[in-house]
RNA sequence: GGCCCAUUCGUCUAUCGGCUAGGACGUCAGAUUUUCAUUCUGAAAAGAGGAGUUCGAUUCUCCUAUGGGCUACCA
């Protein structure tokens, strides 16, 4: 059953393409599209490609290409074939495919289904401020300064005297355009609500997104085009490209996927939000480098790329049980189109500290020790990793991300050097400096300071004298700790050791009382 | 404004005509604990509104409302 399956999907290698535009940092939506991407080529036993979709010069931004390369690298999603990996379909650049596109369009050209248009910007701004809804189509193409208006020797003489141009589509009113998609089902659309989108600019001699992504999905083999929603209105301009091409045998099918949306209010996630609600938008610390301002990242957050990984892929999509820790492996085998929602998704950023926590837990001590040793640097703490790791083993299950473990251990590297206010005023008692003092002979004494063995010796003192418990033990933990909190006394005490455990104890009467 | 898409607890979602509408995050309350957390148990919390189809609609259709997207010589 499964085989039979299996046969029909792989009669065409599945191949996918994630291509962004090197505009900027990648977005966390951007992210998740990629994944979507990755976890469906891999179901099907095929290929992902990045492309990089840079034919806006004005908008590229340097470093941007790395950036996303380096992200997705991160999150363990790797490409088989595009910029930085390679490939048969090469260049994966558009702005290096110039010559390409021109062929295709010079075709569309010659086929009659595109022509030259001399409007400038300008006169457009112009038209467009005059009448209210304009629109460059049907309807107005023939009041406009084109190859369609213009004498023939007139275009050619212009374009020989170097006046810049641009290449239209030409779109007939009047038809349903069907775009099946994979996730929305059947979605129509009339032609006559169309415009004559530019498709090439002779400005730069580079194609806008339209006819690139066409031509570039075409070439490069791809079968499905798995991208965001906000592409859905010009899905049906994209089905018309194939059609005048002449490949609308080959292809791909469509899914658009739901959105990312603000946590709070409305509109889709934005970097602003971020910074406005305390959270990374981006997977890696991003600098602009126009502007120098730094954006923060989940990497240097502290995230795990399991725990994004995870987070991000149910964000949109869920495999129709309860489970919600999910491998890459199980998201691979488990995930499809078919049961991604259609509704955006506000963005639940408590969700994702959650999931982090989680993730945590799951890894080994050393795994995590060796994430918490470049934080202990920073402050200035050089110690062995067999100690950083029991240090793990007795906070990690308390801390969402991996720099909060400094906050729950920093007592394990630094004794006190003061006391929690609240704390004394609560927990230190009239008798208390007598008592502790007291307790510093007893623990003197004792050879095993393992932690069960202390704590029987301590407890049966503690009863032996009818003193009480909480009295005792809260205000040795002020005096080892500095304040009400941490793990189980003994635990401290032993990783500590006898010696440390007495000096602090000794520091704590002298300061405190 | 026009076009397209969507609409189940505060949030992410399950349900593919027959349920006391399930789970998770968050919230609240208990329990555990020498502290703070963790953990465990429990609680509150939803089908936008209106028509229709049907023996029966959260589920199908239509309308309205609301939300989102697009409407560039940006992607």
């Amino acid at each position: 059953m499964r085989n039979t399956k299996k046969i029909i999907m792989t009669e065409k290698k599945v191949r996918v393409r994630f291509a962004p535009s090197p505009t900027g940092a990648l977005h966390i939506g951007g992210v998740r599209t990629a994944l979507y991407n990755y976890l469906f080529a891999k179901q099907h036993g095929g290929e992902m490609i990045l492309r990089i979709e840079d034919t806006d010069s004005q908008r590229f931004v340097p470093g941007a290409e790395q950036y996303i390369i380096e992200s997705l690298e991160w999150l363990g999603i790797r490409f088989d074939e595009g910029v930085g990996y390679g490939g048969e379909h090469a260049p994966y650049r558009q702005s290096e495919r110039k010559d390409i596109y021109k062929k295709y369009v010079d075709q569309l050209l010659k086929d009659g289904l595109a022509y030259i248009a001399f409007d400038t910007p300008q006169e457009l701004d112009a038209k467009r401020s005059e009448i209210s809804n304009f629109q460059y189509d049907a309807s107005t193409r023939m009041q406009m300064r084109n190859s369609l208006t213009l004498p023939a020797a007139e275009t050619e003489k212009l374009i020989a005297n170097g006046q810049q141009y641009v290449v239209r589509i030409k779109i007939e009113p009047g038809e349903e355009i069907v775009v099946n998609d994979l996730i929305r089902g059947e979605v129509s659309i009339s032609s006559s609500i169309l415009d004559d989108k530019v498709l090439y600019k002779s400005a730069d001699q580079l194609p806008t997104y339209h006819l690139a992504n066409i031509v570039d999905d075409h070439l490069m083999e791809i079968t499905h085009v798995i991208r965001g929603e906000e592409w859905l209105p010009s899905a049906p301009l994209h089905v018309l490209l194939y059609r005048y091409l002449g490949w609308s045998e080959s292809m791909p099918r469509f899914a658009h996927l739901p959105l990312l949306l603000k946590p709070d209010g409305n509109g889709k996630l934005s970097k602003r939000d971020g910074d406005r609600l305390g959270f990374p938008v981006f997977p890696l610390e991003w600098k602009d480098p126009k502007t120098g301002d730094i954006s923060s990242g989940y990497r240097e957050s502290g995230y795990l790329p399991e725990a994004v990984v995870n987070f991000l892929a149910l964000l949109g999509w869920n495999p129709g049980n309860d489970q919600e820790i999910l491998s890459m492996d199980e998201l691979i085998h488990l995930f499809s189109l078919e049961k991604c929602s259609k509704s955006g998704a506000k963005f639940d950023y408590e969700k994702g500290k959650w999931f982090n926590h989680k993730y945590i837990q799951q890894k080994d001590n050393a795994e995590i020790a060796a994430l918490f040793m470049p934080v202990l640097e920073t402050h200035g703490i050089k110690t062995d990793m067999e100690y950083v790791m029991r240090v793990v083993a007795l906070v990690k299950e308390r801390v969402n991300f991996i720099k909060e473990l400094w906050g729950q251990s920093a007592f394990f590297f630094n004794a006190p050097v003061a006391y929690d206010e609240k704390t004394v005023k609560k927990r230190w008692k009239e008798d208390s400096a007598q008592r502790l003092t007291e307790l510093m002979a007893v623990l003197q004494d004792i050879d095993d300071f393992s932690s069960e063995n202390t704590e029987t010796i301590v407890k049966s003192w503690i009863e032996n004298n009818g003193y009480h418990l909480g009295n005792i033990m809260n205000a040795f933990r002020l005096c080892v700790v500095g304040e009400s909190k941490g793990p189980h006394m003994f635990d401290i005490t032993e990783l500590l050791g006898k010696e440390e455990t007495i000096r602090r104890i000794q520091k704590a009467i002298s300061v405190l009382s």
